[in-house]
DNA sequence: CTGAAAGCGCTTACAG
DNA sequence: CTGAAAGCGCTTACAG
């Protein structure tokens, strides 16, 4: 057959011509495409053969729309661009790619946009990743519950639910931190949170303390002051604390507070790890080029996104009721800023 | 899952419940949904009425089997986890949602994907970013291409055709750098080029000799060795000539290999920018926070994104041809060290 | 093991 | 301006 006529073949196919190509009824053709057995291995090869030559492939809204699953999956995140969320997406795409699933990003809006995705059936099941506040989407994710639609929290579960769930080891991420601290006998401690309400950074304050002490270090002799998360908040919480108190070092609940520190001490001439030694939380993309490069908790970002993944699709596979609730080890990396 | 499908089902309301809700046919709703005009004006009020009340979504999967669109694009990208291809992803985010399209987003073994996509009836439009190799799918452009299937190519455009594309100006931007080379009386140059067969390295190769040659600099004085886009491939080119050679400035065609050069200069206490100058290309995530920071040129990725989908979603929704052949201008980023 | 037939929830000529 | 009806391409009881 000519070029154009494979192309046209390729291009319409649908399960109606694989049945009259091989005398069997569309009923029967679907059952093998969908693997369902109950049919003579003979015919199952038949069928098989005739998909592979007309190279059909089922039309996905008349699968969905009559009762079948979309194979795709809803991923709602705050945003796209840190590096902590594109690598996330990778580990979420490489397992549902290899599982034959397709995934929906959305960002934008993204409440208003689930609630449409899930009516107007889109995907088969959802990927969250929370904003700042996680009861922002609180009547969504009940809903979903309620429905037993498959879904997956991302990092700071919803205080007070039971939702399955997966994020990092905050606290044993920053008890590891604090033991680091003990051994290079640092004892004048300051300790930069994250905003007051924020699930993180309370669970990197209580592991940080929980550490501390094991080691025999008391928290209330460590300075403890509230910052935002951001670079300016590091630099000033630096500015307004560094002067009037000796320090050993500092601990911030995430990388950018701590290299708003670090370009405090530069700008001040304090020697790092010399005179202070400066520690952060999330092993940022641009800590390790940092001069000098800082310590910092790497949390295992991409895999949480391959974990989630394989653990929402045996959700939506599995005949048996799952309720995940995963907590992820972190990783201390030890650099020249401490 | 019988239970579980049978709840979801009751749980939608359909356009059948619209209809007797508010006494019209389906296919007045339908006409109301779609904004068909030739609907009484009462009637559409009371619809849409009817419609908000109800809280009524069209299932998406009925509307594009029967005929209606998907409203989502398929991204195909070679990858998601660079800031390249993240910052691109977000423009292209940006502009998708507020028009009310769904992104779906793919970069494993995309080719296959791709076409199962278009067979399936899953999307309405493709952005493509090409691989290494633009050859690499050109058989599923070309075939998009004869279904007049909308489709926009992102990044180098395939060699010989002249689909739709969007892409940065490589010759401008490498010009630019040359004129600033000329303005700092940079004389002996060395040239990283990437590899042989790469079109922005190829272009950004034209546009940094004729810069170069506009200023009375004759290229045949710039020592050009290729590389091979790695940080490694700067790292030994610069071993290898700086050397035997004098120079007073190196530009690569990429910031990464311009990194591996700042690296050997660093390592060899050759002073940046007072003994050789180093500039890239691309302004990389981590290129301002180097010592000292990159010199280097920021293509305009973001913008590429929200352009493309804008051109994207005009050929899919206009009743115009168009084949947009768009460049997009970069910006010279001096920096210290140069 | 297999098929006929009734949906799934929309859109779209066709008629009036 | 509006509705009845056919159809999009699948899946799934129901029969045999």
């Amino acid at each position: 057959m000519g070029k154009f006529m494979k192309d046209k073949l390729h291009d319409n196919v649908t399960i109606e011509d694989v049945a009259n190509y091989c005398g069997y009824s569309r009923a029967t053709i679907s059952r093998v495409i969908n693997n369902e057995g109950n049919v003579k291995p003979l015919t199952v090869k038949k069928i098989k053969m005739a998909i592979k030559e007309l190279g059909y492939k089922p039309n996905a809204n008349a699968t969905a729309l009559s009762g079948g699953k979309t194979r795709t999956i809803a991923i709602l995140l705050p945003e796209i661009w840190r590096s902590y969320y594109s690598t996330l997406l990778d580990g979420l795409e490489e397992v549902a790619s290899e599982k034959n699933y397709y995934i929906l990003v959305r960002t934008k809006n993204y409440k208003e946009a689930a609630l449409d995705l899930l009516r107007a059936n889109r995907v088969d099941g959802f990927i969250i990743r929370n904003t700042k506040d996680p009861a922002d989407n609180i009547d969504f994710v009940k809903k979903l519950d309620r429905q037993n639609f498959p879904f997956i929290l991302i990092g700071n579960p919803i205080p007070g639910y039971n939702f399955p769930s997966i994020k990092i080891d905050n606290i044993g991420g920053a008890r590891e931190m604090a033991h680091h601290f003990a051994e290079r006998n640092y004892k004048r401690i300051l300790f930069i949170s994250g905003p007051a309400n924020n699930v993180d950074s309370n669970d990197r304050a209580y592991g940080f303390k929980l550490g501390l002490s094991e080691k025999g270090i008391n928290f209330s002799s460590v300075i403890h002051v509230e910052g935002d998360y951001s670079k300016k908040s590091g630099y000033e919480i630096a500015k307004n604390t560094l002067k009037e108190n000796r320090v050993d070092a500092v601990f911030a609940a995430n990388d950018r507070m701590a290299l708003g520190v670090l370009i405090y001490a530069k700008e001040n001439n304090i020697e790092v790890p010399g005179e202070i030694a400066i520690a952060g939380f999330d092993d940022a993309f641009f800590s390790e080029y940092l001069s000098p490069p800082l310590t910092t908790v790497k949390p295992p970002i991409y895999e949480m996104g391959t974990i989630a993944m394989e653990n929402l699709i045996l959700m939506i596979e599995g005949s048996v009721q799952r309720r995940p609730k995963i907590i992820l080890p972190t990783q201390l990396i030890v650099r020249g800023s401490s």
